[in-house]
DNA sequence: CCTATTCTCGTACACTGTACGTAAAAACGA
DNA sequence: TCGTTTTTACGTACAGTGTACGAGAATAGG
């Protein structure tokens, strides 16, 4: 099994894989690091897309051998692993709080989508994968303090963290898609095209008079707080 | 090139993809169909993930020849476009409406969330592609319907529904990855015992109150619901 | 029959993750 | 100092991937 799309993915022990001993005095000492490696497979992925993280070339960037990855990721399901912790310790984890929970939980989700942003590869990374890293793990830390003037016992806490987490990430997706479509103007307007075919069959009169109307251009970024805002404003009018 | 988790990805041409013409009345008589080998396939992800989608596996579940598939998807990324709008098939694309657009936007979410249930390779398939087939697009026209009482312009309709749909996928992509975990109790208990050495450390005193409270089981079908209740009656209240 | 046209499928190739084994380097006990 | 042990480095090899190419078979029109 190879990863990413699949969705009977096991995940990796991670007790193996956070608490390992500090450092063993023993042995040849590493040429390389994890850090390293790991850094390098992130700049492939921002650069290149996920497709383009290779144990060959992630080894080729970080000038080792390619078994050589071996010794510091189990495998590349780990690697991934490692690459999701990774970005996130670019998350702002001990962030003042102002103490209203929802303005807290706003600033939490648009920390994620920024993140996100600067690394397109993570809404599907993370859609069969998550992270127990340090980083990710403070970042919750963060989030659940965020939430404690809710007054919800831990589990729901976590619900909403777990919740939070997931819109923005089915956001930015689709957004990093449709950022996509924009950069390949040909793709786009053969898809204009095909649209146009479909509404004009008659069998579509709602999609034809959506797409007749004029494009209302609000900014990704709009679009987003006003989803974000509604979803978070509702929460806890039970 | 892979495609599975690559955010490069670019799409395939509609218009090549869904116009086809009727029957080219001439040639050798085509031995499969589309159809059969796009439910082999469907079938072979339901039974045992996206990645056990081989060409050569879809091939041998369908009696033909790997390369014979080719005249039937113009490539493997194709092939898993057909997929997902196969099983948008099983979408009820003209269920009777209620009027109050709440309510049916709602209705349309919870036969998402049944969809991507029954299918969970759906979300992390949705995460780097989206379908333009007629199953996909009936199913868009529904949901405009849906919309209409809402007196919402085109473009916004489109995007409360990219958006409805992006939170349906992120919900169900955790929800799938808990089911998993459950499923495996040996990764679930070393996960536990390694959360559990982490929240001892002192640092984390947030995550160490969630969890220690205690394991409040509410299904994920109420979970669901109460997230969605609380996004879709937020919408429309600008 | 001839000639397009379309489909079938065997072969081949570049590329993937990684198992295995050997060699090198470092630290410890004698 | 010299094994011994432990750890890392990496070459080779292999099964498995998507798919380009081309040769053959089957159909239809002239």
């Amino acid at each position: 099994m190879t990863r990413d799309g699949g969705s009977g993915a096991t995940g990796v022990d991670p007790e193996q894989l956070w608490l390992s001993p500090g450092q063993p005095r023993r042995g040849r000492r590493p040429a390389f690091s994890r850090e390293a490696i790991t850094a390098a497979a992130v700049a492939l992925a921002d650069a290149e897309g996920l497709d383009a993280v290779t144990m060959r070339r992630v080894a080729a960037e970080v000038g080792a051998a390619v078994m050589s990855l071996y010794s510091y990721a189990a495998d590349k399901e780990t690697l991934l692993e490692l690459m999701v912790d990774h970005v996130s310790g670019e998350l702002p984890a001990s962030a003042a709080l102002t103490g209203d929970w929802r303005t807290d939980l706003k600033a939490v989700a648009h920390h994620q989508r920024d993140l996100m942003l600067r690394h397109p590869w993570l809404p599907a990374a993370l859609s069969t994968r998550r992270s127990l890293g340090p980083n990710t793990l403070a970042f919750l830390e963060h989030a659940l303090a965020a939430l404690r003037p809710t007054g919800l016992d831990g589990a729901a806490k976590l619900e909403v963290f777990a919740q939070l987490t997931a819109f923005v990430a089915g956001h930015v997706a689709h957004e990093v898609m449709q950022a996509a479509a924009v950069r390949s103007p040909d793709r786009a307007a053969a898809e204009a095209r095909y649209l146009a075919t479909v509404a004009a069959d008659g069998h579509h009169p709602e999609l034809a008079e959506a797409l007749a109307a004029p494009a209302r251009t609000l900014t990704p970024d709009a679009t987003f707080t006003r989803f974000l805002n509604r979803l978070i404003d509702g929460l806890g009018t039970d």
